[in-house]
DNA sequence: CAACGGACCTGCCTGC
DNA sequence: TGCAGGCAGGTCCGTT
């Protein structure tokens, strides 16, 4: 399930490829994503040279002089850079093709993600606009989540999963991050004291950044530009590990369901 | 404004 | 073996 580690492995790993190339076509074999993939995205991008390959939150930003393309890999998509010629297999969508180089190529068995045109400033765009802050930049802090919590009764959980929050923290990091920090994942966001969040602020920075080091957390689906998995899933302290021993304690790990997601969590490591 | 449920979509797994 | 049903999950959107 691509989160912010996922999103940012693959930035790293396509940017070299595309970055200062000129795009010479984009095929769409399939444009009903999420939202539907620009009926003129080949006439707008073809002969564009994609000047820097950037993230904000989930959203990969290729930029050109004239614009920018968003893709958002939604729970099942990937982006991969194959030979050009190369067969397309099911479900992939969408190909961006390089005179001389890789073509990257758009998998998405599930259509949750999505392939979208901006001729406006990326941040003005209506779905970016209101994002909250990066977590690994500065602007991301306790004192943040603290103020942010005010009067509000619903689970931490939920709370640092809200885009409007801060951006790129899913189901499988919210509960790392909750783990790390001690906090159980149903106690109510306004009535956790600063410093705490301070504590959790550190945790989300801690868990992003060891998991950008492992390429990722592959369950099924995630792969890298060159279809490779993450490996970051062998260091999960328990995300889908509800009814196993904790690693740290050994007391025997538990699930429960917080706004229809899976929640696992120690109740002796976790207050 | 906050909170929550529904919707989108396919593949995998379980149970009958 | 086949099929129905549940689940996974990012995130927008509509409703309360």
């Amino acid at each position: 399930m691509p989160e912010l580690p996922e999103v940012e492995t693959v930035r790293r790993g396509i940017a070299p490829h595309i970055q200062g190339r000129a795009v010479a076509g984009v095929i769409v074999r399939q444009p009903l994503l999420r939202w539907p993939v620009p009926a003129a995205i080949d006439a707008i991008l073809t002969g564009q040279v994609i000047r820097a390959v950037s993230r904000r939150g989930k959203y990969l930003v290729l930029e050109t002089g004239i614009g920018a393309l968003l893709v958002h890999l939604g729970m099942s998509g990937s982006l991969r850079l194959v030979d050009p010629g190369l067969p397309p297999a099911k479900h992939d969508h969408v190909d961006f093709l390089f005179t001389g180089a890789m073509t990257l190529r758009f998998n998405d068995p599930r259509r949750f993600g999505s392939v979208l045109w901006t001729a406006e400033s990326v941040h003005e765009h209506a779905l970016l606009r209101r994002l909250g802050p990066e977590p690994l930049l500065d602007g991301f802090d306790g004192r943040l989540l603290h103020g942010l919590a005010r009067n509000r009764a619903t689970p931490v959980k939920s709370f640092i999963m809200d885009s409007k929050v801060v951006v790129g923290v899913g189901n499988i990091y919210a509960n790392e991050a909750l783990f790390l920090a001690g906090i159980r994942p149903a106690r109510a966001a306004g009535a956790i004291a600063l410093k705490t969040y301070e504590r959790l602020a550190g945790s989300i920075r801690t868990v992003l950044q060891d998991a950008i080091g492992q390429g990722g957390t592959t369950l099924r689906d995630y792969v890298n530009e060159r279809g490779k998995p993450g490996y970051f899933q062998q260091q999960l302290r328990v995300y889908g590990r509800a009814g196993l021993p904790c690693r740290a304690c050994g007391a025997t790990l538990r699930g429960l369901r917080i706004s229809n997601r899976a929640t696992a969590f120690c109740p002796v490591c976790q207050r």
